[in-house]
DNA sequence: ATGACAAGGTTACATATGAAACCATTGTGC
DNA sequence: GCACAATGGTTTCATATGTAACCTTGTCAT
């Protein structure tokens, strides 16, 4: 382990938490994602649908855009490709013709049923690297770092200009 | 706060953890990217490239796949917008005329040098989210789990196989 | 009623990304 | 030396993604 320069005018990438953070999610998605999409050909965002279908029937596109944090372009394509699979139903909202409401189909929800053994193999499997207190821990700092970020958004500034405002 | 079954056969995509960390992750990496990119017209990818030639002059395109975790053909792009840019300078290795050897410029080091402040406020906010506790506790969790994930990879396998094998 | 505006979704376009094919150079066996 | 494999990097092509434009249906004030 080379010491480097660790002052303000270096940066050492792989201690950078930002950087640390993306490449474990995103190696941690995809290494799920092979999972799944090798068994059943679903896409992360047709799984994400799917997994909110999963405990709520008769939902709205925009109720899956406030549920997964996606945009409602990938929502109406992830739903168009449920839809050919036939792993999602389809209706009109009678009372508002503008929204239609979504529903799994029985196939749609046996593919569910199925991956949701394998999802939580993989989350239990990682979990299982942790003490009962790191996954405490972890679960708060995640929420209090998701907290912050929520306010860089919100304020639609850097955090130099928030330094102040802890208490909001 | 509905408590909703919680059984094996249902799954709260908020309380999922790779789910969570994705788009904690996502959030983050986009919200500093977009302080540098509105400011300098860096990409990511163009970014990391950088923060990596800060450290090291005279590197090639393959060291920067292996000290950036990107593809080789994201390093292609990155260096030839950061050589268009003018922020970067390539000359052939005399010694094998297959590579080339990388450095930043003056131009490019001045934007890196008023990156790095950028950067570092972005994580040192988030950091400050944290008790010391917290912040050596994600250290330790962030290894842990990058770890895993690493041996998830190295054995192209799901974690059920990999249950035994705690000890590699 | 009716015209302006908002909401729910989809489509079109422009950009980003990854896998595989590709070109040039170097190393290797004979 | 010379075929042939391996390495370093770039280009091509097919797919994924986000922004903005768009169409349809609803809402609301007049």
């Amino acid at each position: 382990m080379t010491t480097e320069k660790n002052d303000a005018t270096q940066l050492q990438l792989a201690d950078f938490l930002p950087y640390k953070l993306s490449i474990l999610a995103n190696r941690i998605s995809y290494a799920i994602a092979e999972a799944y999409s090798s068994r059943f050909h679903l896409t992360i965002p047709a799984w994400r649908v799917m997994a909110v279908l999963g405990l709520e029937d008769n939902l709205t596109a925009a109720d899956l855009v406030s549920r997964t944090a996606m945009d409602k372009v990938a929502i109406s394509r992830a739903v168009a490709s449920l839809l050919e699979m036939e792993c999602i139903h389809r209706e009109l909202d009678p009372d508002d013709r503008r929204r239609s409401l979504l529903t799994l189909t029985p196939k749609g929800r046996d593919i569910y049923q199925r991956i949701i053994p394998l999802a939580r193999c993989y989350e239990q499997d990682l979990l299982n690297q942790l003490s009962e207190d790191d996954q405490r821990a972890l679960k708060q700092i995640t929420n209090k770092l998701m907290k912050r970020v929520q306010q860089w958004e919100k304020h639609n500034v850097n955090p130099a200009s928030l330094q102040e405002t802890q208490d909001v």
